[in-house]
DNA sequence: TGAATATCTGAACAGACCCGCAGACGAAGG
DNA sequence: CCTTCGTCTGCGGGTCTGTTCAGATATTCA
C-alpha cells in the first residue's frame, strides 16, 4: 500500500485508504508523459484522417495525403514530422517520392477502435 | 470508388487510384471530429492521472483527486469539467461531497491499453 | 548543368489550452 | 442565521499548437 508524499499532508483528505490506492494505481511519471504525448498526436483531426488514410493506403506519398485529406503540402509535412518524431509513422524515399506508413501497431489498434466502434 | 473532389483537382496527383481509396476510408467528418476530441481529452498528463484514479478507485471526491495527483483542488475541479462534457465521467452528489466515475466503457479500454500494454 | 518536381523547414501569426487566483455556490451543522 | 467545508466558475496571463508563407533541400531527367 502507498503513502501519502509529504507535501500533500496538509490538503483535507477525506477517504485516506483510497488516496494511497489510487497513488498505488498512477503509473510511472514518464509512462503517463508519453502516453498523453501519443493521445496528443492523436487529438488533431487533419493528423488523424492522415493516419486513416495510412492505414487503408499503407505507402502513400505526402501530395497524395494532400490531395486526400484537403491539406496543405505543407501542412502534411509538419503533421508528418511530429508523428514520426514519435515513431508513429516510418518513411521511406524513393526517387523524388517518400512514402509513408504507420510503424505502430498499437497506434492501429487504437484507430480501430475509434473509427470501428463508436467512441 | 470515390472520387477526388473537384477543389483538389488542380494538386499533383501521383497515384489517382490510391487517393480515391484512401478518401474512401476516410471516416464521416463529425466522427473523426469527435475521435479528436476524446483524444483530446487524453492528451494531458494531470487528466489521464485523474482517470487512472478514478478507474482504480471509482467514487473519489475532489479534494482526494488533487490529493492523489498533486494537482490544486481548481485544478481538478477544471479538468472534470472539460470530462465531464463529453461524458466521459459521471458526477453523483453525496451531501457536500461530488463523487467521480468513469462513465465510459470506452474509455477505459483505451486507458488499459495505454497503461497496461506499453504503447 | 539546369529545370522541374516532391518534400522539408523556419518564422510568424492566430487561436486554443491549462492553471492559479479570487470569489461564488451549495450542503451540513451549530 | 452564520460558519465551515467541498466544489465550482470567470478571468487573466503564460504557454503550446496548427497553419500559412516563403524559401531551402533533395532527386530526377533532359
Amino acid at each position: 500500500m502507498h503513502r501519502i508524499p509529504a507535501d500533500r499532508l496538509d490538503s483535507r483528505i477525506i477517504a485516506p485508504e483510497e488516496v494511497c490506492e489510487a497513488i498505488g494505481a498512477l503509473a510511472e511519471d514518464s509512462q503517463v508523459r508519453r502516453a498523453a504525448e501519443i493521445f496528443g498526436l492523436l487529438a488533431d483531426p487533419n493528423r488523424l484522417r492522415l493516419l486513416l488514410c495510412l492505414r487503408a493506403v499503407p505507402g502513400m506519398c505526402v501530395s497524395d495525403l494532400a490531395a486526400a485529406t484537403g491539406m496543405a503540402d505543407s501542412a502534411v509535412s509538419h503533421a508528418l514530422r511530429l508523428l514520426r518524431a514519435q515513431s508513429v509513422v516510418r518513411a521511406d524515399r524513393e526517387g523524388r517520392l517518400v512514402k509513408y506508413a504507420i510503424s505502430d501497431k498499437t497506434i492501429e489498434d487504437l484507430l480501430s477502435r475509434t473509427v470501428d466502434h463508436p467512441l
